[in-house]
RNA sequence: GGGGGAGUGUCGGAACUGGUAUACGAAGCGGACUUAAAAUCCGCUGCCCGAAAGGGAUUGAGGGUUCGAAUCCCUCCUCCCCCA
């Protein structure tokens, strides 16, 4: 007997596998199913692997189950580690990157995935990021893209640009330089004017709750009114707040140090102020200690008439709001902790249910809703419940007006980066900000550049910054700023499916066919960005007439993390397992199944090397069975008992990992077909080769073919087993079949009757009371009895 | 600080809609094969009492609803993730 050698099957298929074409069979439906695309960082880890194993898992089990399935992978080939190598070793980037996608596309082959090559995009090639500068071209013709200053992480001793990642503690990864922020004039995409949209439409997406609530809480939207506060002197300024339950509380007003009204009123405070911005700029959200400078011109509460102090803060954001808030220091934690440390009034404007607040003896502030006070007709009121009637009341005195506010910020998409796609578009003198014409598209990133670690290598390259203003001809200055790599994910899934297209991204009709996509397979960690940008981005091709979908994933599942020794894989902890080692020692097949085995995917998944052992073994085991089953051996006839047990757990097999698969449950499945493994071993051990042991064999190999494609194809091509089609069950065998019916006296279990599932509750209690085991435990009178037919019969007893 | 998720044997994890808690795998123990080991195969294996038959307690802690709770409700504890 041929002995199991992964290692010889897995070179013998993975071509085959990595071959496959889509292939539309119009009688069968279409299935888009996609994962999210890696960034070529070196080798495949852990994270990849469960990610496209779920994938081609499901994928496999579609096919057998009649679906035309579109699965295409590509790369997401623009960003920093790239340039980031050729500053530290001098490769090029082009080059270090290529080398990169070629090792994990071989990894992605060795492990059978079975993708459309064919279709494959890598973000960094022209064919691809000519249409980022054609979206960029459109969204500028709409009005979707502008420029305006943003505050940016500067490294003054790498003369960069930093990500916020790359900043740690207030410092530069790279060289520990105290890091600057400074103010630039970049690129942005209005997503905030798809705010409301992005938001209604969460609804309708068949996604995880805690990534919708993610993206909710993420564009932020509050309902609240906009207030006049008129100041003392002449003028207003105009706080937002969504509490106006509490403005009868408000005893002073903080500003930003960058609120315009400070040119009028402050002129005789500029110096304390800027003392304050710097503080502001150097200080991240989180140990800013709350500074104001008090001004000397007061503003008057609207509703009480009172004259209030404005302090300039640092802790209120111009680009939030109005850039100025009212201040309510019994009810708001930072307001109370501020009124604190510069001694000002506490006003109680809403008591906890039955209890009335001293402002004095307040320890906290009082957050909660509660019964309104000291606010004139709206005393006595739930504050909460008042929230609305104030809005009306204030809006009819003129005094403020209801307004929508979103945390949800415009996305900045420039980076002052080389690897990156270059904004295509021209400075000229006389004409301003020129975009390229379409028909000179691709603005071309140019190779021969020196990364020196200090600024933007796209700044010195003289041949690409100079160029001639497309509209009069006379010398101009290209945009160096490339975008960010958020771009070209947020299309991606588009161009696979017309990947070849020179003349558009995608040519409407077949997107509109296939779009969108049925299931998302990714991390968790892009809950926020890439797919709230890739919505946006949906959105707006939607509105261009391009796709008829508004929204790009119908279905969406989050893997979790692979974690060892009960911590994240990370160089650092030293507790990586290489995806190479795993290939190389146990093979595709069984990596496959451990994954999929050890853990249900939205789970984090513990990494065992005893446990891919375990799967070694039972391939081994499946490998010798089927093998055996048709082998020249010879067996006895299955006793009609043993036999309708086989065939009742083929069909409860079948269903179980029909229905588990259905659902994302790969490890129950696995372990029903181990145990029909188990049990058919069983019998083979008694029988030999009896006659029913070759269909049964067949059936193991069609169930085990989506998790372990190598073995199950090696041995479906040595006995002629079908693998195109998955196997089907008797649903009557399963209905008919005897359940084993639990006996209870008081909720306890004291035995068990075969019955069926037809058996009345008399003649089962009939026969439980005959069983002395059971019989012993009535000691009283029975006082009711439960049935649940084929599951529970609980016998109630009065003592 | 806000939001979310999870606590079940020695470990990874099962348990349908409230209905046999611990499927499947790992580890452990015993046996077969072997000169020996590995591999393989067979058997046992959550805890307590018991020689056994059998019985009792048990799903982070405590309480509640129910004939019946890992599952539903309340209070609390621990861990993880995301956002700030």
């Amino acid at each position: 007997m041929k002995e199991y050698n992964f290692k010889e099957i897995e070179k013998k298929w993975k071509d085959f596998f990595a071959s496959q074409k889509f292939v539309e069979n119009p009688s069968k439906k279409n299935f888009y199913l996609l994962e999210m695309f890696p960034y070529p960082s070196g080798a495949l880890h852990m994270g990849h692997m469960r990610n496209y194993t779920i994938g081609d898992t499901y994928k496999r089990f579609l096919e057998m189950n009649g679906y035309n399935v579109i699965y295409p992978m590509g790369y997401d080939a623009f960003g920093l580690p790239a340039e980031n190598a050729a500053i530290k070793s001098g490769v090029d980037p082009r080059k270090w990157t290529f080398s990169n996608i070629e090792k994990m596309m071989s990894q992605q082959k060795q492990m059978g995935l079975s993708y459309q090559w064919d279709r494959v995009i890598i973000t960094c090639e022209e064919n691809y990021y000519r249409w980022n500068q054609w979206f960029f071209l459109k969204f500028l013709e709409k009005g979707l893209a502008y420029r305006k200053k943003a505050p940016i992480n500067w490294c003054p001793s790498c003369k960069t640009v930093l990500a916020n990642e790359q900043v740690h503690n207030g410092k530069c990864w790279r060289c520990e330089a105290e890091v600057e922020i400074k103010s630039l004039e970049q690129w942005f995409l209005k997503i905030t004017s798809y705010a409301e949209e992005l938001l209604n439409d969460i609804e309708t997406l068949d996604w995880p709750e805690r990534v919708k609530l993610q993206q909710k809480n993420w564009l932020g939207k509050s309902e609240g009114v906009r207030i006049k506060f008129p100041l003392e002197t002449e003028g207003f300024v105009e706080v937002f707040t969504t509490r106006p339950d509490t403005l009868w509380g408000a005893t002073f007003m903080a500003i930003s140090c960058n609120h315009p009204v400070l040119e009028k009123i402050a002129e005789n405070q500029k110096e304390e102020i800027e003392n304050l911005k710097k503080i502001a700029l150097t200080q991240s959200e989180e140990e800013k200690e709350k500074h104001g400078v008090k001004l000397s011109v007061k503003a008057i509460n609207p509703v009480t008439g009172e004259k209030i102090p404005i302090f300039a803060a640092n802790f209120v954001l111009m680009e939030y709001g109005t850039g100025a808030i009212m201040c309510v220091p019994a009810h708001d934690k930072r307001d109370f902790a501020f009124a604190k440390k510069y001694n000002l009034p506490v006003r109680v404007v809403i008591n906890p249910p039955g209890e009335n607040l001293n402002p004095e003896k307040m320890q906290e502030a009082y957050v909660e809703e509660g019964i309104i006070v000291n606010s004139g007709k709206f005393n006595g009121k739930n504050s909460k419940e008042a929230i609305s009637e104030i809005i009306d009341f204030l809006e009819e005195k003129k005094l403020g007006r209801r307004e929508i506010q979103w945390k949800l910020r415009d996305w900045l998409i420039s980076r002052q980066r080389y690897w990156g796609t270059p904004i295509p578009v021209v400075y000229c003198e006389k004409c301003g900000i020129v975009p390229v014409p379409e028909n000179e598209l691709p603005v071309k990133l140019p190779q021969n550049v020196r990364f020196t670690g200090s600024g933007n290598p796209l700044e010195k390259c003289q041949e690409f910054v100079n160029t001639k203003c497309p509209k009069c001809s006379s010398p101009a200055k290209r945009e160096t700023d490339t975008l960010d790599t958020f771009f070209d994910s947020s299309w991606y899934f588009l161009r696979y499916l017309d990947s070849k297209n020179e003349n558009l991204p995608f040519d409407p009709k077949i997107a509109n066919k296939y779009m969108p996509v049925d299931q998302y397979i990714g991390g968790i960690e892009h809950a926020t960005m890439h797919l709230i940008y890739a919505r946006f981005f949906t959105k707006v091709l939607r509105d261009l007439g391009l796709l008829k979908t508004g929204e790009p994933f119908k279905k969406l599942l989050c893997q979790g993390m692979v974690i060892k020794d009960g911590a994240k894989m990370s160089k650092s902890k030293g507790n990586v397992v290489s995806v190479d080692d795993i290939l190389e020692n146990y093979g595709a097949d069984a990596g496959r199944l451990f994954i999929l085995f050890a853990s249900p995917p939205e789970r984090d998944l513990e990494w065992s090397d005893e446990g891919i052992k375990g799967c070694v073994r039972f391939l081994n085991r499946f490998w010798q069975l089927v093998q055996f089953a048709f082998s020249d051996e010879k067996g006895e006839k299955l006793p009609q008992k043993e036999k309708d047990l086989l065939k009742l757990n083929l069909s409860r097999t079948i269903k179980k990992v029909k229905d588990d698969l259905k659902n994302f449950q790969f490890n129950t499945a696995i372990a029903a077909i181990q145990e029909l493994l188990n049990f058919v071993q069983k019998l083979k051990n008694l029988y030999s080769n009896f006659e029913e042991l070759k269909e049964t064999s067949k059936i193991l190999v069609q169930l085990l073919h989506p998790f372990a494609p190598f073995i199950t194809m090696e041995l479906a091509q040595s006995f002629e087993i079908p693998l195109n089609k998955f196997p089907e069950y008797d649903e009557k065998i399963i209905k008919s079949s005897q359940k084993e019916v639990v006996i209870q006296v008081n909720g306890k279990l004291r035995g068990k009757i075969f019955a069926n599932e037809s058996e009345s509750k008399d003649d089962l209690l009939k026969k439980a009371l005959e069983k002395e085991k059971i019989k012993k435990f009535i000691t009283g009178e029975i006082v009711k009895t439960v049935y649940i037919p084929g599951k529970i019969l609980n016998i109630v007893v009065k003592y």
